[in-house]
DNA sequence: TAGGCCATCTGGTCCT
DNA sequence: AGGACCAGATGGCCTA
């Protein structure tokens, strides 16, 4: 049992060696903007945008739902966006803000599954920080690893 | 300074 | 109707 252990062990660190991710050590803190607070930063006010929740056939002058909801920047819709919508839903600023709030937590919830992957991914301590395509590509790599030595085992 | 990575915002789509 | 999910856009930070 010990044999087979030191034997992953020693085959897990061949294994790291290759994976070639040994770069110069540094501690890579929490992104400065990884605070998750509840506090929206925009306008608080209750605007009514429109009085129904869904538009009627909206076409081309989607742009001013960002102008009107007073977004200190200017966003566009992304590609996705030009397809064409029947009908588009109207959302209010508290609904909006509401929406970030929620879709923030989505994303800290899938960072914490991100971090939870590195620590079952094999590195070396002082390895930097994986990225997360790195950590996805590095499990796939070590899933892949494991199997072929389950199989010749 | 360019490029990579990430957080955040946003609107569209799907699902309950 | 509203929440979850997704993907594009943008800006900030960091490193080579």
């Amino acid at each position: 049992m010990e044999m087979q252990d030191r034997f992953i062990d020693s085959t897990l660190m061949n294994f790291v060696s290759d994976m070639n991710l040994m770069e110069c050590p540094q501690k890579y803190a929490l992104a400065p903007k990884q605070q998750v607070d509840d506090t929206p930063s925009g306008p608080t006010s209750q605007t009514r945008l429109n009085d129904s929740s869904w538009s009627q056939e909206v076409e081309d002058d989607v742009r001013t739902a960002p102008l009107m909801m007073g977004s200190p920047r200017y966003y566009s819709r992304g590609a996705r966006g030009n397809a064409k919508s029947k009908r588009r839903r109207i959302i209010t600023v508290v609904q909006r803000q509401a929406a970030n709030v929620r879709e923030r937590k989505r994303m800290f919830s899938l960072n914490e599954a991100f971090d939870e992957l590195r620590r079952k991914v094999p590195t070396f301590a002082y390895e930097k920080r994986l990225s997360r395509i790195e950590t996805l590509r590095l499990a796939i790599v070590y899933i892949s690893f494991m199997m072929d030595l389950l199989e010749n085992t």
